[in-house]
RNA sequence: GGCGGGUUGGCGGAGAGGUUACGCAGCGGAUUGCAAAUCCGUGAAGAUCGGUUCGAUUCCGAUACCCGCCUCCA
């Protein structure tokens, strides 16, 4: 069997991984904050973790793995938006308002995450359908002393527990010296953290013991995960950026909670996303969703490749450049296996050196390497891409649809067909007078609508390249 | 201010203490009416300074620059 290795945030070395049971190896990946559209910085930990999740399918078996992502749906910015949908005239109690709300989100979610080729979790829990769970790990954490109420709000104290600050390697001191957070009036430490806060009116609440509230929002990982995966558990998962304080904040309340159990025995952090060499952020412009590539007619595929490009504990630059390069390598696999069948899941196993890339601590890029390495194969490089990920049949078809051949006949975008055929006409004339003119013209014409032409001993074909203006071929009828 | 990560050829981006990364772009050749695609070949690197070593781009230290976290942003 091969052997996965990993570098475990909580140690800060590469390990080999040796899951508790392998009959089922369990992973939780912290998952989006319900408010809006995933932006692309929120794609990058999915397409990271869904290459893990595969390999471990692989590894262990489809039915030996339970992959666990959350869906947050407690929070101000969802609760903003429930109220100023009701202030505006919506029926319905705000908690109603609320579902909607998250229930739309969920959906563009799913779409999104579904067209960049990540497979779903097998359990995706929402926040609020855990309250009682929370509420029990709150009262436990209490009673052992390791929180306290004050004015309605509980706090998780961080003195209480020893190894605080372990797995982001700080000292609650360093911390507190170099903090430039404000520190609420109720709190005993300056690094105590909410466990549970009440709610106005105006918010949802549920009820506990400190009455009507909410939770924080690190206990909700904390007691979805004990719920649905137990004590301890194999991988957790997230960005780096919330290595602190919300994993070490998770860490503190379950080994408190549940300390007989480990938690989670391997950390894995993702690092952060960059849009032409600057962080993305909304005051720079250079914001963007899923979704807004997507309708730009980037596919799902292509945004995969840029992202498995650069190794998962790199800061990785989303820019115009590499999607080019992605769509360009994407094309050209399409081009080499759109008439070939894809062998059957349980007939085909994956190519050694891809598993060995990629238990390699998720060497991703290398994994890529290897499938370029297979393009001589072009049945080997279809059944290992779509394994990863890659050539899904729904990218199969618009290439099928795009591509036009004029010798075998294909191609069912008519305004390419056209062309095609005019092409191809006016290159027969062209033979035999020895005037190619009028073949250049067209030609170039094509080249500069971005389709890429192709004339050569078996027709001629015409291809979408990754610059392919629709208008400018519209121009030419 | 505290903590952590990074700096590789024109661009992107890996591995390995001494042997070609790879891709894109470039250049030369085959092929082509011209191209494209394909095939063959090829030049080009390791932020700076110092240390360890027979030998470092790869290990250690310092400097510079970049990035992240410390603010319920993945």
């Amino acid at each position: 069997m091969v052997t996965i290795r990993l570098t475990n945030s909580k140690t800060r070395r590469k390990e080999d991984f040796r899951p508790i049971d392998p009959l089922n190896v369990r992973m939780y990946v912290c998952g989006p904050t319900v408010y809006d559209r995933a932006h692309l910085g929120n794609a990058r930990p999915v397409i990271v973790f869904d290459v893990l999740n595969r390999l471990l399918r692989h590894v262990y078996g489809a039915d030996h793995v339970t992959y666990v992502r959350n869906f947050t749906d407690v929070d101000d910015k969802i609760n903003a938006e429930a109220l100023r949908r009701q202030k505006a005239g919506a029926p319905g109690t705000l908690e109603d308002l609320i579902h909607e709300r998250t229930e739309e989100t969920i959906a563009w979610y799913h779409a999104d995450m579904d067209a960049l080729g990540a497979l779903r979790p097998d359990f995706e829990p929402r926040a609020t359908d855990y309250i009682g769970q929370m509420v029990a790990m709150i009262a436990g954490l209490i009673a052992s002393g390791n929180a306290d109420e004050a004015r309605g709000h509980v706090l998780f104290r961080v003195r209480s527990y020893k190894d605080y600050g372990k797995l982001s390697g700080r000292s609650i001191d360093d911390m507190i010296a170099g903090a430039r957070v404000e520190v609420a009036p109720f709190k005993e430490d300056p690094m105590d953290f909410v466990l549970w806060k009440p709610s106005s009116g105006e918010e949802p609440g549920w009820d506990s013991p400190w009455g009507k509230g909410r939770p924080g929002w690190h206990i909700e990982c904390s007691a979805m995960a004990h719920e649905l995966l137990g004590d301890s558990f194999d991988i957790h998962g997230g960005g780096l950026d919330l290595q602190f304080p919300h994993h070490e904040n998770e860490i503190a309340q379950s080994a408190c909670a549940h300390p007989h159990g480990d938690f989670a025995r391997y950390w894995l952090h993702n690092e952060m996303l960059q849009v032409e060499g600057k962080k993305m952020s909304k005051s720079l412009g250079n914001f963007f969703t899923v979704r807004d590539l997507l309708e730009q007619g980037i596919p799902g595929e292509v945004i995969r490749f840029v992202f498995l490009m650069t190794h998962y504990r790199s800061p990785m630059d989303w820019t115009d450049a590499k999607r080019k390069e992605a769509d360009i390598t994407l094309a050209n696999w399409h081009r080499l296996t759109w008439e070939l069948v894809p062998t059957p899941s349980m007939q085909f196993s994956p190519d050694t050196k891809l598993i060995e890339a990629l238990a390699d601590d998720l060497n991703t890029h290398m994994a890529l390497v290897r499938l370029r390495a297979l393009q001589n194969d072009p049945q080997a490089l279809l059944d290992n891409a779509r394994w990863l990920g890659f050539l899904p049949d729904t990218e199969r078809e618009k290439f099928r649809i795009a591509w036009v051949k004029i010798s075998a006949g294909s191609g069912e975008t008519p305004e390419l067909a056209e062309m095609g055929q005019r092409l191809d006409n006016l290159w027969k004339q062209s033979k035999v007078s020895k005037d190619f003119s009028a073949v250049d013209t067209l030609k170039a014409a094509l080249i500069a609508a971005g389709v890429q032409v192709r004339m050569s001993k078996s027709g001629v074909e015409l291809v979408r390249g990754p610059d392919f203006d629709p208008a400018k071929l519209e121009a030419l009828q």
